[in-house]
DNA sequence: GTCTATAAGGTGATAGAC
DNA sequence: GTCTATCACCTTATAGAC
């Protein structure tokens, strides 16, 4: 009767990546099992059902990177050089952890609700920022539009080549997949760049 | 026995809605029925199966895309004036058929191959796009940057609020609908701006 | 804690009457 | 063409032995 300490979190990791893979709809508790080498019953035994599995695996995620985006968001940094961090931590980030937006994309369609209520229940908070994005553009160190026209435009550029990952390596990169992460580890600095060279507004010399 | 010639035309609308909000794995072939007025059984008369049904509808919607966006490439425009005419464009057929954006999400998780497969046989061809831009590069007209990255980008701007439509409303505009219409609208015009002062180069006076 | 066996419910698809 | 009734299958979840 040995105790296996970490079948609970062999499971975990295993329905992470079947949640990821697949999304809440997709994915199959037997397969969650199979990965983890044990069956549906231990895997109920463990975690009540698939809807409370699914939240605490989603929780997880949300854990991994919410804390890191939110160091650049709070701190006394001016906008382009959150934006610089922010792009860089996110895009590492998702790197390590490519299950992420697999979820993300599925919950938009499946229960967005219950997405955007686990996300408000982090600490994100959108304010401050819009805030500060308002404050540099008054003085003149930012292009003038709606400060959530800017955020959209971060996350639009961060997000949308993992949500998209198929599209991108098989229709303009001819499926080669060495060139889609050559492509990721360049947007690293590319977008900021990017994104900079549209909104920042130079020192006037003095 | 009067002869409803369009029961076939009507599931086909409603087949779309259904797997616009849920897609393949989450849509219910009684549920596109319920919404036909029909029963299921009729379905699989008018449409073998629910893959033949789900087959046909996406090709329609890219049907409705692509002839549309391929307009804007093909043209004998600057690179910069392609981008304006596709963005406004892109967003405006998307704001009249929002279903799409749900059809693509689910697919990129579910079937990528069958996606790509999808894309690459209508006349949607990246290459021209490619040599387009990096000549203009070439050229010093634009800022360098490997061109697949400013693709991507200008897909990424236009595709993401869209795909994040409950996150943005949620998180970023306080639930309020109007004001993400609004967003929406705006970005007809803000995209392109927000590209173009990224990658254009003046002209020098000569 | 871990397994096998099975219940309970739902879904796509078809048979057959009209 | 359109319906009702039903099949065959799959999936989550549980009962009960070890």
């Amino acid at each position: 009767m040995k105790y296996n300490k970490d079948t609970s979190e062999k499971i975990l990791e295993n329905a992470f990546e079947e949640f990821g893979e697949n999304g809440y709809n997709g994915a199959r508790m037997q397969s969650i099992a199979d990965r983890a080498g044990i069956n549906k019953a231990l895997l109920h035994y463990y975690y009540r059902s698939k809807d409370a599995l699914f939240e605490i695996v989603m929780k997880k995620a949300f854990q991994i990177m919410v804390p890191k985006l939110m160091k650049t968001f709070n701190s006394d940094d001016s906008v382009c050089e959150s934006i610089e961090k922010f792009v860089e931590i996110y895009i590492e980030t998702i790197m390590k952890h490519p299950q992420i937006p697999g979820f993300v994309i599925h919950e938009i369609s499946n229960k967005p609700d219950r997405l955007v209520r686990l996300i408000k229940s982090t600490e994100i908070n959108f304010n401050l920022l819009k805030q500060k994005i308002q404050k540099e553009m008054d003085e003149g160190k930012l292009v003038q539009m709606a400060p959530e026209q800017l955020i959209v435009n971060v996350l639009a550029l961060c997000v949308f080549p993992f949500m998209a990952k198929p599209l991108v390596t098989g229709l303009l990169l001819d499926g080669d997949k060495k060139a889609y992460k050559k492509l990721i580890e360049d947007r690293k600095k590319e977008v900021a760049s990017f994104i900079i060279r549209s909104v920042k507004i130079e020192e006037p010399k003095s």
